[in-house]
DNA sequence: TTGCACAATGTTAACGGTAACATCATCACA
DNA sequence: TGTGATGATGTTACCGTTAACATTGTGCAA
């Protein structure tokens, strides 16, 4: 392996001004920096990351810790993933994937952490390295968080069927005891509030078909035309195969629903829908345990919120 | 941060004894051992990987290289990548991703790669770590491999429609010049001509509705009862709506997909498949990177298939 | 008793970097 | 002309670990 002394050796300089043209420019003299810019490029030299690493008690490593249950991971993820693996290439990270909470920390410089619930928190703030949540903390937590905004989400899915003319409109909300689901909810009801609406708020699991059935029972009480919003795509697509086989869609009902993920793309007609947006998602990720790595202690707790757009497709347009 | 030098001034031994401990128990006496063992469990003492890794030059860390086009990253990467992560932590291994294949190799000790295209092959060869493929290897490809056998797949399918009555096969296969779409291919043809059946072989797009569209057109000629065999889940699902606009599933029609992953319990009714068996897959290309690793130079090429195995759920139960 | 093999432990140097300090030449200014 | 500030470069030591070699002590055969 190529290292700095074969350089130094070939420039004619010691190792430390080679270590200085790559990690301080402006301390070394033109002519010094060319000569050894260019004995780099001969010998073809790259930085030995580990050494770096080892002396900077730095390691240019972020864990994403995957808690969510393996069997029902979320297509989400591997975008999410993918986008986070990018921005952290380009600012000279690396990603690296656990799924075991308990793991040793002192190869990694921070931790994102997805799928989290109440009960591991705890554990978390007691990690000796910065952790970003994806998902909202609850409040006064100590650790920083990036979510999608959840209930301007479903604000904005609602208004938007309320301004299409639909008047008859359904929620169709997740039956979860888990903080997102409430604020989805919250947006429904918040809209209807202030609109004035008749609010009909129904649950059910994150199931397709028992969203079907759900829908079956329930689709004899439309006063046409009716819009559903729904708390996800997946809800949205059993909504959808239900309220097809009696109505039209969009004329006689329209659907939207949240995530724009993969499922969405997937339904006939194809699904409008709240898309998380995970570019921004993870750039925000990205730049935020970023700056907690490098102010070292100063701690400051940071919980943003992520608007997220809708995508106009074919089951809204009335 | 403890380090091995704590320890031995905690059991008052040499930084070399307790190093011993860890790596070379049987060297050490018994009384020596315990001690330091105590000694470690007191002071909290966790191996640094990263000084490890220097002097060992190895790393612990393995690259999943994604070489996909991000657009259109299945969910499939989201299972894979998981099972990776888990079957490498077991062995002490980590898990790192790339989407970059010019990035740097040195920091780690080998690489998976997937979503690769013919032309990746000769950048791949030249890396000075060991390589895997997911996905077949072309015959002499001095690279290792790890697939699902898609021929066997195919085959198992198109008996399985066979056995279970159906006479009238038709095969929906992909317009992708890959080699895992000839394959499946092959498979269907292979079957049909040792039973003796007619030949239908059609190829579209990997899109549900241009799955529907070319079913639409095609249904006319069936001659009942029918079955489809599809290349994928995503094929299959577009089959399946154009069909069951005009047929019953499964009794006038069958329909079999290939992936397995997420799509295939969408629909409605719930899709039989071709699973890939991700967690066999994993635990082989695990298997076999690691012993990669360790043989150091001994490089033996092998190209492992995986035969997967149907899941009947209801689209095919004549 | 002597010497030697062998097992248990310690010492040293290295892996490839960088911070901190030391050295040296240059230059401005009193 | 001497002094000290300044900038460019070199030297040293260290990050935490392990391989290789050195040392020590023990038992056993000659």
């Amino acid at each position: 392996m190529v290292n700095l002394s074969d350089v130094a050796r070939k420039a004619h300089v010691s190792k430390m001004t080679v270590s200085r043209v790559i990690n301080h420019p402006d301390q070394v003299s033109p002519e010094l920096m060319t000569l050894v810019q260019q004995a780099i490029e001969a010998v073809g030299y790259v930085p030995n990351q580990v050494a770096r690493a080892l002396v900077n008690q730095r390691h240019y490593v972020i864990r994403f810790l995957l808690l969510e249950d393996v069997a029902t991971v979320e297509p989400n993820y591997a975008k999410l993933l993918i986008r986070l693996a990018h921005n952290l290439q380009q600012k000279g990270y690396t990603l690296e994937i656990s799924l075991d909470i308990t793991a040793e920390t002192q190869s990694i410089d921070g931790i994102i952490v997805s799928g989290w619930r109440q009960e591991d928190l705890l554990k978390l703030q007691t990690l000796d390295v910065p952790v970003i949540l994806y998902g909202a903390a609850p409040p006064n937590s100590p650790l920083s968080s990036v979510d999608v905004d959840n209930q301007a989400g479903i604000e904005k899915a609602t208004e938007y069927m309320w301004r299409q003319g639909y008047r008859d409109i359904y929620y169709i909300g997740l039956s979860l005891d888990l903080p997102f689901a409430k604020q989805r909810e919250a947006g429904y009801r918040a809209v209807m509030a202030q609109k004035g609406g008749r609010v009909n708020v129904y649950q059910t699991e994150n199931h397709a078909h028992l969203a079907d059935t759900l829908l079956t029972n329930l689709m004899h009480n439309f006063e046409l035309p009716t819009a559903i919003v729904c708390a996800t795509d997946r809800i949205a697509l059993g909504v959808l195969r239900a309220v097809q086989r009696v109505y039209h869609i969009p004329r006689e009902c329209g659907v939207i629903g949240f995530d724009g993920v993969f499922i969405d793309q997937l339904t006939q007609p194809q699904l409008t829908t709240v898309r998380q947006p995970f570019a921004l998602i993870a750039e925000k990720i990205v730049a935020q345990i970023i700056s907690q790595i490098e102010s070292e202690n100063t701690l400051e707790v940071e919980n943003t919120s992520i608007l997220p757009d809708i995508v106009v497709r074919e089951t809204t347009n009335l």
